[in-house]
RNA sequence: AGUCUCGUAGCUCAGUUGGUUAGAGCGCUACACUGAUAAUGUAGAGGUCGGCAGUUCAAAUCUGCCCGAGACUACCA
């Protein structure tokens, strides 16, 4: 029985398949966690996807970074639990019933029952969770779904009301209104969600107008009136007229220069002096069909508008609404909003239709007039225009414009400068496709605005990856923050768990389901019910419950439902079901070390949780984010199902396997960078990291079993006995694992995988092994030998495990393949330590020394090529100029590496270099130039022009003195790279510093050992066709072309020894004929 | 519109505190090597480092403006 398997070829998707069920089967994930100390924990959140859509590649994107930190944390030996979760409220699963069952919002409650509609939105939520779970388990995520967390649940309900308690015990909860987008037409208001949804936008044409309003003449305005009679109007420009008749206020730049234009109106032709921005004024005068400027006044600031008062443009003797109190009105604001980019640098102000003119207005204690309703149409006390519709909402036959009926009225009463028709973006409702209002709307609110400065120092504290997310994005959103809009006018979400009084006087908090019991029973006892605590606290049943307040008031609930980002942010706490139960388990889970998600989470998850932490808790929810881009196409457009372009995560996994997937998403670029998805990258990755290991362990295990070499014993020479190469490769391997370690520790998961790609092919394929080739397959099994397996074995296991986290599955196989013989070796790879590195192995001069041997190698090999001398030619000597004593003595060490590699017979050192090499002299910039500073130019050329007579007396001198304009200056041996650029009479390569000569000349001897090795290589290969085994022994007999019969007197038994051929004749009569040099043919016969 | 990120070879990406021949892999071409063979080596072709201006002896790197891609926020008279 082979110790160590042999496989006929690699099979990523077979891999997976036969790992995940070798895993399930032996508990390995359950392993993985129970085997790590309890007292060890690294903690992780799962943000909880929501199970109502198919899966994409950018989710195996997201959840290949989640798991793979996991992984490696629990390499490292922390208990790494992975709780699973579920998002299951929010508005797109409601969207998507609505869809489903063809109705509205508006009948919901009426043609179908809030607890019908729940029911289907609760199926509905959790369609695709097969598909999820399938995902999951292909792409060989480890997380816990026999025990997730689920947001619509009775008991994480109660933990978000206790925190929602928590907040309103601290004053933070309160009830106000906003100016949010709202479509009549649909009664309903509308997500920022919604509005983002493609088509929103559209380029409409609407009235617009320049209304003129008539200051009042006081001392404040004074400076605005050359004589008492002047009437003097105030320009602001809207696109909305039908909001004209809610003006309570105009709204100034401070800063911005405004001028007052004598003029007369263009539709009465009465004399009027207009206020406006200067940059503006040929905006609107002496243009065609425009008034012309008659006279202007000096400029002033848009700060000494403030105060001024005007009459009202369209009064129909509506009394000012307060808004927090204010009820001040027709006035001039200023606020920073304002610009001259359009318009006339003048806002006109209707506080219930904007949430710009809201603040503004608030903040300077106007109030405001809503004198249209919810089904947008104008409310009964609005002159003329009552009851008519503002915008044609209701698709009515012969629909008459209101704004321009009102702007008729300007025109015709000398309010108005200009009216035209005007295309801009308008948002519209994606349902009923009218556009959307912005309406004032009654909203709970969290003032997240009182924590803000508390948020921004906790959230120095984070370790953010990349840090500008953190830093920039995400604490720019806190600097401007603005309190959390909780409510959500929907059906299917947690419930507002606030009651009131009819009257507003009295209002409860409910924070937990026993104290919703003895409230229920008070009431119940005070209004004679019989009401019990919900069986499902959603809607409709806990609508239905009626509290009592202190005067025997009763309280009905306040409708609203709350934010799903609430939700979500209450995982920390609700997926525990804390504070009712898990009190111990919670405060070992608190709080995160690790969270990961989407870029586009800054301002939902990954702040919700922080909000929540900092004001519930004082704390921070998470310690280390790492928040990845998109995952685009592959000619970087957006994936959408639309187009066509995206990528199906299923079938790209059973095609190249997970790991090869995954590998290629995390390698090939930064995570919170961008990904241009290409299947061509994942063939790649493939090709360059698991074939190529799986190539290396192919060689290993084909001679280890040969020999029968096993890892576990002992008696493997240590390794400073071990030779050069192995220690060499030993030393790269440490210090791969050090770096490997600085960059996971430091989430920077592609350096990590792209030092290891450079390790496996480039040091351990592409040099340990094709230099020790013969060490593996010549001759019995040596101590030599056993070194050399010995070394192999270890670089392939520590290789398996640090891949293990990016490459789990095909990691696992590996390191089974290697280790699982024994079982001395824990199962898996999963179960084992991430070993540290050994800083005996770590040897500079090592590395440093082999770079040189590479180095000097690839120069030799250049010459060949130039020369045309092919490798299998041996060549005499090696010329090498040597730069210092530390030079020839690494050089010597690595001396028969470079030789055999290169197939020359002697190094040569000079040491005095003097006449024989030419030699050339480079200013180093950096040490010179903050010297010299303007002169470093002109000194670069004086050391370039330096002769060999100056150069020889530098490096002996190790000084050298110049003078640049009059400015004498010392030059010291860092000042100067001297560089050895050519030896006369040779054949010379050079680069970075070194230089080689290769001496050229033949003599009979090279060129029959030349023939010699032809011959082996023939020989081999006709071996290798003929299906011969590797230890087969034969008889040779080769036609006797010229320089055969000398090469075989000289050489033939290297041949025999290589060949392991018993007899090597020549016999031109019979053979295979095959391809020999210079386009001969030779033939050959070998026999068992 | 604002904030942030990105822009380097045909493609995917490196590029240290600014320092003088701007690199790698893939792809392409040619020639080699190979008892690891769907691998490998050497060489070649391929760059206005998105553009313009500035700071500096010196800019892919620092600053400003502009262009393009994307994300988020806002949508405003």
């Amino acid at each position: 029985m082979s110790l160590y398997p042999e496989y006929k070829g690699m099979n990523l998707p077979a891999i997976d398949q036969e790992m995940l069920q070798w895993w399930e089967e032996n508990r390995i994930f359950d392993k993985s966690i129970e085997q790590r100390p309890a007292d060890k924990r690294w903690v992780f959140y799962e943000g909880p996807p929501s199970a109502n859509g198919m899966p994409g590649i950018h989710h195996v994107m997201a959840r290949a970074i989640k798991d793979l930190f996991c992984r490696y944390h629990t390499l490292k030996g922390y208990r790494v639990e992975r709780k699973g979760g579920w998002d299951t409220h929010g508005l797109p699963i409601e969207l998507s019933v609505e869809k489903e069952l063809g109705i509205t919002k508006d009948d919901i409650g009426k043609s179908i029952s809030i607890e019908d509609y729940n029911i289907k939105c609760r199926e509905t939520v959790m369609r695709y969770k097969a598909e999820w779970d399938d995902i999951t388990r292909k792409m060989g995520y480890w997380v816990d779904l026999n025990n997730p967390y689920i947001t619509y649940e009775n008991d994480y309900i109660e933990s978000v009301w206790f925190l929602l308690e928590k907040l309103y015990d601290k004053g933070l909860l309160y009830k106000g209104y906003t100016i949010q987008p709202y479509s009549p037409a649909a009664g309903t208001g509308l997500s920022s969600h919604e509005l983002n949804m493609p088509g929103a936008y559209k380029e409409v044409k609407d009235t617009t107008v320049v209304a003129l309003f008539k200051v009042i003449q006081n001392d404040q305005a004074a400076f605005l009136f050359d004589d008492a009679n002047e009437d003097v109007r105030i320009a602001a420009w809207t696109t909305t007229p039908w909001t004209l008749p809610s003006n309570t206020a105009l709204s100034a730049g401070p800063d911005i220069s405004y001028i007052k234009i004598k003029t007369s109106n263009p539709y009465t032709h009465t004399p009027v002096s207009v206020v406006l921005a200067e940059a503006l004024v040929p905006n609107w005068f002496g243009g065609k069909n425009q008034s012309t400027v008659e006279g202007q006044s000096a400029a002033f600031k848009g700060s000494q508008l403030k105060g001024i008062r005007y009459e009202p443009l369209l009064d129909f003797g509506n009394e000012i609404e307060p808004l927090l109190g204010g009820t001040d009105a027709y006035l001039v604001l200023t606020g920073d909003h304002v610009t001259t980019s359009d318009g006339t640098g003048i806002v006109h102000t209707a506080p219930s239709f904007g949430a710009d003119d809201q603040r503004v207005a608030k903040a300077n204690g106007v109030g405001t007039l809503t004198l249209v309703d919810q089904t947008g149409k104008f409310k009964e006390n609005v002159g003329p225009y009552s009851g008519r519709y503002v915008k044609d909402y209701k698709d009515e036959p012969g629909y008459v414009a209101v704004d321009i009926d009102i702007a008729v009225q300007l025109k015709l009463e000398g309010k108005a400068l200009n009216v035209q028709k005007y295309e801009h973006n308008y948002p519209h409702c994606w349902r009923t496709d009218k556009p959307v209002l912005y309406y004032p709307m009654d909203s709970w609110f969290i003032k997240s605005t009182a924590c803000k400065d508390r948020m921004i120092e906790l959230n120095k504290t984070i370790n953010w990856k990349p840090a500008h997310t953190g830093e920039k994005r995400f604490g720019n959103w806190l600097e401007n923050l603005q309190d959390w809009n909780l409510s959500r006018s929907r059906f299917w979400g947690i419930p507002l768990n606030i009651w009131r009084t009819a009257d507003g006087s009295e209002e409860k908090c409910i924070g937990s389901i026993a104290q919703l019991a003895k409230e229920i029973d008070a009431a119940n006892l005070a209004l004679n019910l019989s009401q019990e605590v919900p069986g499902d606290l959603h809607r409709p049943f806990i609508d239905e419950i009626t509290l009592v307040s202190s005067n025997g008031q009763p309280m009905k609930r306040e409708s609203d439902l709350i934010d799903v980002w609430f939700d979500s942010g209450a995982m920390p706490y609700a997926q525990w079901h804390y504070p009712f139960e898990n009190e111990e388990k919670f405060w070992q889970n608190y709080s995160a070390d690790f969270i990961a998600e989407g870029v586009d989470q800054t301002r939902g998850w990954f702040f919700t949780l922080h909000a929540i932490a900092t004001m519930a808790f004082d704390s921070i929810a998470f310690k280390n984010v790492v928040s990845n881009g998109l995952v685009l196409d592959k000619n970087g457009q957006k994936m959408s199902k639309r187009l066509g372009n995206a990528v199906d995560p299923f079938k790209t996994i059973t095609k190249y396997g997970a790991d090869a997937t995954r590998w290629y998403m995390l390698s090939n670029a930064q995570p919170w960078d961008n990904l241009k998805f290409d299947e061509e990258g994942i063939v790649e990755s493939t090709r360059k990291l698991f074939s190529t290991l799986y190539n290396t362990y192919s060689f290993f295990a084909l001679y280890a079993n040969l020999d029968k070499w096993n890892a576990d014993d002992a008696g493997v020479m240590p390794v400073d006995q071990r030779p050069e190469i192995d220690r060499w490769i030993l030393s790269r391997l440490h210090s791969l694992i050090d770096a490997y370690q600085a960059d996971m520790d430091d989430f920077d998961v592609t350096t990590a995988c792209r030092r290891i790609e450079v390790f496996v092919n480039d040091h351990l394929s592409n040099w340990y092994v094709r230099l020790n080739r013969r060490r593996f397959w010549k001759g019995e099994l040596s101590d030599d030998k056993r070194a050399a397996y010995a070394t192999l074995h270890e670089c392939l296991v520590v290789v398996s495990q640090m891949i293990s986290p990016v490459a789990p599955f095909f990691s696992d196989w590996l390191y089974r393949s290697l280790t699982a013989y024994s079982g001395k070796h824990p199962e898996s790879v999963h179960l084992t330590d991430l070993p540290s590195p050994s800083h005996d192995l770590l040897d500079e001069a090592l590395l440093r020394r082999m770079d040189y041997a590479q180095h000097i190698s690839s120069l030799i090999l250049s010459i060949r090529k130039k020369e045309k001398l092919r490798v299998r030619l041996p060549l005499r000597r090696i010329l090498l100029p040597v730069l210092d004593d530390r030079f020839q003595s690494d050089i010597d060490q690595v001396k028969e590496l470079i030789l055999s590699e290169v197939n020359v017979k002697e190094i040569e050192y000079i040491t005095d270099t003097a006449g024989m090499v030419s030699k050339k002299a480079k200013a180093n910039f950096k040490t010179l130039g903050k010297r010299l500073g303007k002169n470093m130019k002109v000194a670069a050329d004086i050391i370039q022009a330096l002769d060999q007579d100056a150069i020889a007396r530098f490096e002996k001198g190790g000084e050298l003195s110049i003078t640049v304009e009059g400015q004498d200056y010392t030059l010291e041996r860092e000042d100067i790279e001297v560089i050895s650029e050519d030896i006369p009479g040779w054949q010379v390569a050079f680069e970075d510093g070194i230089t080689v000569a290769l001496d050229v000349t033949l003599d009979d001897e090279l060129i029959a050992e030349g023939t010699a090795r032809e011959l082996v290589n023939r020989i081999q290969n006709l071996r290798k066709s003929s299906g011969l085994n590797v230890t087969d022994r034969i008889n040779v007999k080769v036609e006797a072309l010229e320089g055969i019969e000398s090469a075989i007197k000289q050489f033939g038994d290297y041949i025999k020894t290589e060949t392991l051929a018993l007899s090597l004749v020549t016999d031109s009569t019979i053979g295979t004929k095959v391809e020999w040099m210079d386009g001969e043919e030779i033939g050959i016969s070998i026999e068992r």
